[in-house]
Order: C-alpha cells, then structure tokens, then sequence
DNA sequence: CACTGGCACTCTGTCCGCGCGAGTGCCAGC
DNA sequence: GCTGGCACTCGCGCGGACAGAGTGCCAGTG
C-alpha cells in the first residue's frame, strides 16, 4: 500500500535526522527536510501509527520523536542502502594498512584506522588460532627445567608459553624435541593438533617421553584456550564526543570494553558469509550495551573467517556509513592477511 | 618557626580533607576535623599567607581553597608519609601475579592489578628491549623471498619482523642463516646488536652475504627503533568516576592515552634509583594532562629499569596511597620477570 | 477516503529574582 | 599572637513565569 510505504519513508527521515541532530524530531521539521509530498499533519497521523507499532518513541508528551532500538531495527534491515567510500577513504584504508610490519602492527592499525573513519569506538579480535596451521614451533630453554614454547603460525601469529619439566632437559634435548615437534605438527591445523599429541607420545624416545607428555599439554592447553588477550580496542576517546548519548555515565561500557570477554563474545559471532551484522541497543543483552549499537564482520582470507571486528557507539550512529566502513576495512584485511 | 610549621599543617589537612571530599574545604571545617589547635580564625589568617604563597586558590570569593598544582608538590615532597599498603592488599599483588604465563600475560596482569588498587588509570611500559639480551633468534621461511624473523628475549619478550629478501632463499639456508644469527646474537644485549652485524657479515659465507646483510638491516631496525606498541593501559573506566576533575571533558585524555607516546615519554622518564616520579598538572608540559598527575616508577630485576610503570588520574588524588601502590607493584613485577 | 489547515493543549527548557548558607577579611580585645 | 564577633560577598537552589515546540483532534475539501 502506499501509506505503508510513506510511513516507512517517514521513519526512515526520522532515522536520518535524529542521528545528525540529536534532537528528537517534529512533524514540521520533517516536513520542511524531506520532500514527503504530504503536510505536516498527514505526518502527524503517521508518526502516531509509527508509534504505536514500537518504532518510535516521544522522551515527554509534546517533544519531537526518536527512534527505538525496534525502529532502528527496521531501518537497518529494509530502509538503509549501503553508503559507498569515498574514493578519499578507500584510498586511505590502503595507505593505513600498508606498511605494516608484523601482525600485531597490522591490527593495531586496521583498529585506528577504523575508529577514524566511524568515529566509534574500533574492536578487533586476533585471528583465531583454532582455523590457523602450525608454521612452526620453537623451543627455547629458559632454566634447567622450564623451556618457553613458540608457536608461530600461518597467520603470522606469535604465540608463547612457558613449561616448566618435569625433568632436568639438556641441550641436546631441546634440539631433538623441536625437531619432533615440528615433524608432528607443522602444516597441521591448530584444531587438529590435540588429536595429534598422542602420535606425537608415540614417536618419541624412551628418554624424552615425559619431557614431551608435558610440552604435548602445555601445548593443548596454549591451543584450545582462546585465552583472554585477544582483542584490541581503539578510538576510545570517540566515546566522550558521543557521551551525550549515554545518558548515565560512560563506565559501564568503558568496563565492558575493559573486561573484553563480553565485547569479544559479540565480535566473534559472525558468519563466515561476510555479512555486516548489527546488534541494536537491548538486543546486546549485556545490561552496560544496553544504549549501545554492535557493527560487526568477519575477516579472513578466502572462504573462512579468521576472527571478527567491528564497532561499538551509540543507537544513534549513522548505520549505513558505519556498516560500509566495517565491511571494507575487513576485505582489506583479509587480503593483508593472505599476502603475509 | 612554629607558625611556619603550623602552615604545613594546615595545607596538608586542606589537602587531605579536598581529596577526600572534593569540596574546597573552608576554615571552620579545618578546624572541627583536625586537631590543629587553634581557632578558624587563626586558620585564616594562615590560609591568607598561603594563598598569597601560591599553594591554595579559591575557586570563587568566599568558596573554601583549594590546593594548586604548587601546593599538591609541597604536599608530595614534605607532606606526606609513604602510607603501607594493607596486608590484604599485599596479598591481592601476589596472587594477582602469580600463575602468568608469559610477558604479555604480566604486563597485563600488572595494569589492571595497579587500576583496581589505585582506582586510576594504570599504564605499564613494555620492557625496553636495548637493556635485555638476546636469548633465541628464529627464522621461519613465510615464502620463496620472505622471511619472518622472530626474537626472544631474556626477559621473555617475543618480537617479530617480517624480512623481504632480495633472492630467493632456500631451506639449507635457513637453517645456516638460524645458526649464524644465534651464534653471532646469543646472550649479547640488544644495545650492542647493531655493532655485531659487521662481525655477521664477516663471518657468513659467501652465498649468504646479500641475504645476511638484509636481515642484519631488519634486525637492527627492530632493535633499535622504540615501536609505537609499548605500552599497555587499563583501567580506563576508572575515568568515568572521576569524570568531574575534568572539568571539559575527558576527551584530550583518552587521546592522549591511545597516543601512547605521550604518556611513553612521561612513563619512560624514570631514574633507576626506585624512587617514584610524581609529575603534577602543569608539570606535565602537555596540554591534555594539565589536570592530572603521573605518578611512576622505574621496575626491572637488579640496578637496571626494564621501564616504567605507573599510575594517571586527577591532580585530585591520594598520592601517599598511590605512590605506595605504584611502588609496590613495580618491586613484584621486578621479581617476576627476573624469575622467568 | 485521504489529506490539510487550524486550534487548543501540554510539556520542557530557560530565565529571573530571591533567600539561604558558607566562607571570608577585618577589627577590637584578651 | 590568638580569638570571637561582625559585616560583606557570592554561589547555589528554589519557585514562578514565559516562550517555544510539538502534539492530537476536528472540521473542511478535492
């Protein structure tokens, strides 16, 4: 039906404004901003109808209107057309990534990079180990009995480890065992290495067996645990420019960010499809992003995602603009990632 | 003079009750909660001469005074007794360090142990790498002409650097250009690096010479150049709390945090006595930190620093307990990484 | 039947004026 | 040199008035 449809046009006029003005938004103003064709009055009958159904809300009696999370829901899913880069901002993204030195330089810019273009707060998860193959594992002795393990993987990962042994291990040892190491795992996939720890027990001699039964552990355990530290965050001082927004004060979210896990856990659920996917306000279900939107993407090279990155900002972000970013700086990504 | 003396008095209560209220503290209220002895009125004929002095300012005719920047220096120089930290707070440094698994693991272990004691934001300066020594050095081929070479240093410090080779390389090589490096490089500090390169090139044999002098470059630029990514931070929600000693907003702060360099300088500029570096408002020399103060110290095992540590907050905070968190935390990070 | 203009109503944000309280500086007295 | 007293100065909070924005409803019109 037509009325439907300018409804929806009315909403998503709603949507625009409110998000560059920050003022809930009239019927009059509507009016005079979008060419609706219809009077301020007709706009009046729709905003009453938009309200009822949940999309938008008045703070008090006689103020203008302002999206719900249900609105911007609806927004983001049927009225947002992807906004492209500018060519000044591909061309950015390329220069921002290019140079990088290793994988951690590589992340701390991609995660710079995209707290300036969305003026958000930027979050991107390390690869994860699980999807990445063994390059190879070093071992170094540290004492007598404590060697310091080094996984570094296809991905460009550094992982290490300290063990301490059961036994007293000689030089000799510590070449011996790197050599088995990297003959059982090496091209292996990270997943796959626990299941090869007890071929690993097989093929070592008598004297080393317990020496590797140790290694093999400490190695399963450094694999499967995802581990705490795997997320960087940037653009935190985006937050003060968008502190209007969080009514109460900044710390939950700041503690949310801090405490990574929760933030870490919505990153990293993406699909592998390479689509943006956005989480509004309560549908965060983590009372601190409770006023907070999630853009998020996976990155990865080829078919499978690597890990997840994505913004965290205010309900009112500017969507279309916001999701192009985050989708493009994953691309560019991936493609650094598969060249290293 | 006694009357000198009784001044001190009165600018370490004015001190005392402003960082425990956060309200410019008048006379009479000097006079009810400390034990001073004399009359308000004799309080303000000393709070006269010490405004005059530059050491107190009221914010507004007839508010109560405030300490300046001057006054919180004298407060911190002569002031205050270095306050013990509770036994449960000692309790809470062990255990929180204990069971770390590798440097990254301590380091941020450490920032957010020295956020939740001193309620600020806590920084922590990676150790320096020109004052440890090289323990291992690793070369993994990535492709037929690139080379990731990775370090590992005695403090357990893992740097990584991906090498473009000008010819293509092939296992053997790897494998002797590993054992050059290690028999050149093992156990020298990373100081002396660059002056053992020729001694490198001298030594590799012919085939190897244009790929050695390659990696030689890469390393020393590895080495010597500081990096951007020093520095670990925490506690940043703590921020929020203190949000009102900021009277704009927190935004140049949180900028200047995610600068890092910065805050690296003032982290970095520790003497290797032990003593804490308490740097108050002004001092800074920087316009964001004009409000706050840095509190650091040097950690590190034996005379040397590995670097820096620290605390950043309003000037408004209680420094007998924060120089002594700070100071305390540095000493079991000291012993931590010694022992690894 | 949908749209429009008009109108009365409601509510918030802001400004002003006022009184209160806290705190000071000064002075005379001990 | 310290003290109590006193007049003075301001900032802050409170309440009322006011303007402005926005709404809902209603009657009229193509």
């Amino acid at each position: 039906m037509a009325h439907d449809e300018r409804r929806l046009q009315v909403l998503r006029a709603i949507v625009q404004d409110y998000v560059s003005t920050n003022d809930p938004v009239g019927s009059k103003a509507l009016a005079e901003r979008h060419d609706l064709g219809v009077s301020p009055a007709t706009i009046r009958n729709d905003m009453a109808v938009l309200e009822e159904q949940g999309y938008i809300t008045q703070p008090h009696t006689s103020a203008g209107r302002v999206p719900t999370d249900k609105g911007y829901r609806l927004f983001v899913d049927r009225l947002s057309a992807v906004k492209p880069l500018s060519v000044a901002e591909r061309r950015a993204i390329e220069r921002f990534l290019d140079g990088a030195l290793d994988l951690h330089d590589i992340l701390s810019r991609t995660v710079r990079l995209l707290a300036q273009l969305t003026h958000q707060v930027a979050v991107v998860q390390y690869p994860t180990l699980s999807r990445s193959a063994v390059r190879h594992l070093e071992v170094v002795q540290v004492a007598t009995a404590r060697l310091l393990l080094v996984l570094i993987t296809d991905t460009g990962r550094v992982e290490q480890r300290l063990v301490d042994c059961p036994v007293d291990v000689d030089r000799d040892d510590v070449a011996d065992l790197r050599a088995l190491l990297n003959q059982t795992f090496a091209g292996a996939k990270l997943a796959d290495a626990a299941g090869l720890v007890p071929d690993l027990l097989e093929t070592a001699p008598p004297h080393l067996r317990r020496l590797v039964a140790a290694i093999g552990a400490a190695l399963v355990e450094t694999l499967v645990e995802p581990g705490e530290d795997r997320l960087v965050v940037g653009g935190t001082a985006n937050l003060a420019r968008v502190a209007v927004d969080f009514p109460g004060s900044l710390r939950p979210l700041l503690e949310a960010l801090e405490e990574q896990v929760v933030v870490l856990r919505l990153i990293s659920e993406v699909d592998t499809g390479g689509t943006v996917l956005v989480r509004i306000g309560e549908e965060n279900a983590h009372e601190a992003l409770s006023g907070a939107s999630v853009v998020s993407v996976g990155y990865g090279s080829g078919d499978h995602a690597l890990g997840g990155l994505g913004i965290v900002g205010p309900t009112r972000m500017d969507y279309p603009t916001n999701m192009a970013a985050v989708r493009a700086v994953a691309r560019y990504v991936g493609q650094i990632l598969a060249e290293s």
